[in-house]
DNA sequence: GACTTGACAATCC
DNA sequence: AGGATTGCCAAGT
């Protein structure tokens, strides 16, 4: 049994998992790969995940204050904040309404 | 092989 | 209540 994946795989598999119209942390992912002191290495892989052609819904991860810190990141202007209200989420500021009420947490066992 | 950077988070003042 | 600092970990240079 060896599911020792990249933390770039594990970071990814979980980001796929995320539900429509849903949103997590940084922080709720690295806990549950098992490194919850290694948010900002999750931001690494979504930086990368940006690069490389997939599928990820980067857009529904968030910072732990449901900000979108990492809009300026994305292809174009306002992408990731125009993807999070086609899901049925409202932003003002750059900061998602009701953020804890969309909050979906990853699973600790993947 | 060591230093710097970075889409975070928690703590201190 | 709000701003500044520290901690942590992985990849890049």
């Amino acid at each position: 049994m060896s599911e020792e994946q990249d933390f770039f795989s594990r970071v990814y598999k979980i980001v796929e998992e995320i539900p429509k119209g849903k949103v997590t942390t940084y922080g709720a992912i690295a806990k549950s790969i098992g490194a919850p002191k290694s948010a900002r290495t999750v931001g690494y892989a979504m930086n990368a995940c940006v690069k490389m052609e997939n599928d990820l819904p980067a857009h529904r991860v968030v910072n732990r204050n449901g900000i979108l810190t990492g809009k300026h990141h994305f292809p174009g202007n306002n992408t990731m904040q125009r993807l999070l209200e086609e899901e049925g989420l409202k932003i003002i500021d750059d900061k998602i309404i009701n953020f804890k009420n969309h909050l979906w947490e990853p699973a600790v066992n993947q």
